[in-house]
DNA sequence: CTATCAAATGATAATAATTATCAAAAAGCA
DNA sequence: TGCTTTTTGATAATTATTATCATTTGATAG
């Protein structure tokens, strides 16, 4: 994992709490997870460890680039790890499901911006509601 | 104002409270305000008006489609008058001044979305960071 | 192997934003 | 004027997050 790598070089240590957040992160699929959904997955095979410590991780996740905050609106913010490649979710009303939404293109978003702005845009922040297939798929729903 | 209409057409009144709070949001030309801001601002002119009256009031206007929530990532949420337009907003880390973006096509982007899965979207939610051109220009900056 | 020192943790207090509750006041209407 | 419903203000309750701090852990130097 180069995850250790990332965090030694800045004098941050790879600890088994540490280690245990990365895991729920990768597990379950990739879907963003917020804070608490996060500490009972970790809970599991780590019991005891405290909420703040997985605050903690989270935040320093992000300064490393390691993890990104994802804004579902669902009250509180989630977290997934950095694939390198720019993403935002699709949420679906109906089921709560959320997918991954890779059609975006900060560039050109930015160029778009400058077209009618005086303004430089160097980040964003996306997000997409609606209705997913199998809640559209006839005999499905919920 | 066409506010009244819509409020007293599901029953509800347009009490001074109500109005005041929308003159804030018309006011200040119409830069995306909190409810604590909208709160200082209408206690001006109507000294005594509690804060819960504030956050029911404009859960009541979202509700009735005269105002639309605004996610500034500013740790609070903001309201902004609904122009019928269909906007986001440029938000300058360097000075925090708010502007509109009007480029966004929602037809567009759902279609985008429906090239690469299989999801209707409804709604989505933009916020566009970066720094303003007042920032940008030389000898300003802040 | 042990002393040392910074990093990290867990418990918990403190904040901040928002929502819920409820008695009292205001507004519409018979 | 009396009745009913809406609305309000005060305040308690919730929820998410951040801050604090004593204790523990881990790396490192001798």
């Amino acid at each position: 994992m180069d995850a250790e790598r990332r965090l030694r070089s800045r004098g941050y240590r790879l600890t088994p709490q540490r280690r245990a957040v990365l895991e729920a992160l990768a597990g379950e699929g990739g879907r963003p997870l917020d804070t608490s959904q996060i500490h009972k997955r970790v809970s599991r095979e780590f019991p005891g460890i405290g909420l703040a410590t997985v605050y903690r991780t989270l935040e320093l996740l992000v300064e490393l680039g390691i993890a990104l905050p994802v804004h579902l609106h669902e009250g509180s913010r989630h977290y997934e790890l950095n694939t390198g490649e720019h993403r935002h979710h699709l949420v679906c009303l109906s089921c709560g499901e959320v997918q991954p939404f890779r059609g975006c293109d900060p560039g050109e978003l930015a160029e778009r911006v400058r077209d009618e702005s005086d303004f430089l845009v160097t980040s964003h922040c996306l997000s997409l509601f609606g209705i997913c297939g199998s809640c559209r798929s006839p005999g499905r729903g919920r």
